[in-house]
DNA sequence: AGCATGATGTATGCGATATTAACATGCGGC
DNA sequence: GCCGCATGTTAATATCGCATACATCATGCT
């Protein structure tokens, strides 16, 4: 009569990921405040209390999480930057990496900017996130003659990116079932954005 | 201002009103998360109960803030715009008035955006946004040929102001003291962005 | 094998919130 | 002046969440 179960062991193994997969999992579901740790211990089959070996508090957890969202943000924009030649289709594909991102990663993305953290309290989301643009202006710096001209070009593009991305996000932008079709149409906004000679 | 009572009276007057404005407070205060029915309640010197009496529930009221705050960006971008002479212009001076709303009413933009609520079931809110997005495209339909060009151009515009709006109000641009002067320096972004021949 | 240490469970305190039901009040129309 | 109806209050319910102290388990090191 006892539940036969395949030997769950009293050590979880990887509690501290499975409580991140919960979480972004808890937002995908019901949105960036759906999360709470008791729910996320709850799906990890784990007390409640066993999160706090872990992370200090609630908030801590969405840190790492934005975390590791920057890391693969980073990642990804980066990857796409070395698949393309000239500096301009380097940022245009950057940028294209950008919103792929944001469409599907969505949890992250959510977690990211709609999960009303402080983050300046967690440097090191701070870093992370520094670490990111930084692909960004790296690029840009290439392209631009001074500091100030490739700071401003950088941020210009995030932002336009950003802004497609939430706008998205929100279902502000007619979207097709083809998300990557979708991608391609946005293309040219991000092309006439970044051909423009600046300045 | 708000027809206040001297004497402390069993009915408050403008109940609603005060528990907008009250609502708005507390996200200045604790961020987009911070607000509750009862502490805005506590603010208005109401009990808890009351605000039943003219919001369904705690997300309607949010609702209704987001409203107010797309008819005030409605009315600010429009009356931006009627200030300058050419099309270009008047649209250079509708983004530089989103991003002075979205720095000057932080609180709104706080609601609208990172409140997390889910604006498709409130249709009110979605036709309060299509009418301040209206003002941008009116615009963009007197600078381009096709709709499909105007829409294109509105969008991005659009998502321009908002990526830099967000981006600023995470502290991710650099400030100074002066607001005016910080926004007059991303002017040239977007003008930039809007010189240049489309298509 | 035995022990130190870290990982998890148990029990519990505390506080907060949203929401509803039933009762009270007083403003404004008649 | 009176009474209805909107507006508030009292009171109660049902959750839920965070956090902590302490006991228990299992793993890995020696």
């Amino acid at each position: 009569m006892t539940p036969r179960r395949p030997v769950r062991s009293y050590h979880h193994g990887d509690l501290k990921t499975a409580l991140k997969k919960a979480a972004l999992e808890l937002v995908r579901e019901k949105g960036p405040r759906g999360f709470s740790l008791n729910e996320a211990s709850r799906r990890a089959g784990v007390t409640v209390a066993a999160p706090y070996r872990h992370f200090d508090d609630k908030e801590a957890l969405l840190a790492e999480i934005i975390c590791d969202g920057n890391a693969i943000l980073e990642e990804e924009t980066r990857r796409a930057a070395n698949g393309a030649r000239t500096i301009t289709q380097k940022m245009l594909e950057a940028g294209v990496a950008y919103l792929r991102f944001a469409a599907e990663h969505a949890d992250y993305f959510s977690v990211m900017f709609h999960s009303g953290i402080d983050k300046s309290k967690y440097p090191s989301v701070q870093l992370s996130a520094t670490r990111a643009f930084d692909v960004i202006l790296g690029l840009a710096q290439q392209k631009e003659a001074t500091e100030k001209l490739a700071r401003e070009r950088a941020v210009s593009a995030w932002a336009l990116a950003h802004g497609l991305a939430t706008l998205r996000s929100e279902g502000a932008l007619s979207e097709t079932a083809d998300q990557e079709a979708d991608l391609q149409h946005l293309k040219p906004i991000l092309r006439r954005f970044l051909d423009q000679p600046y300045q």
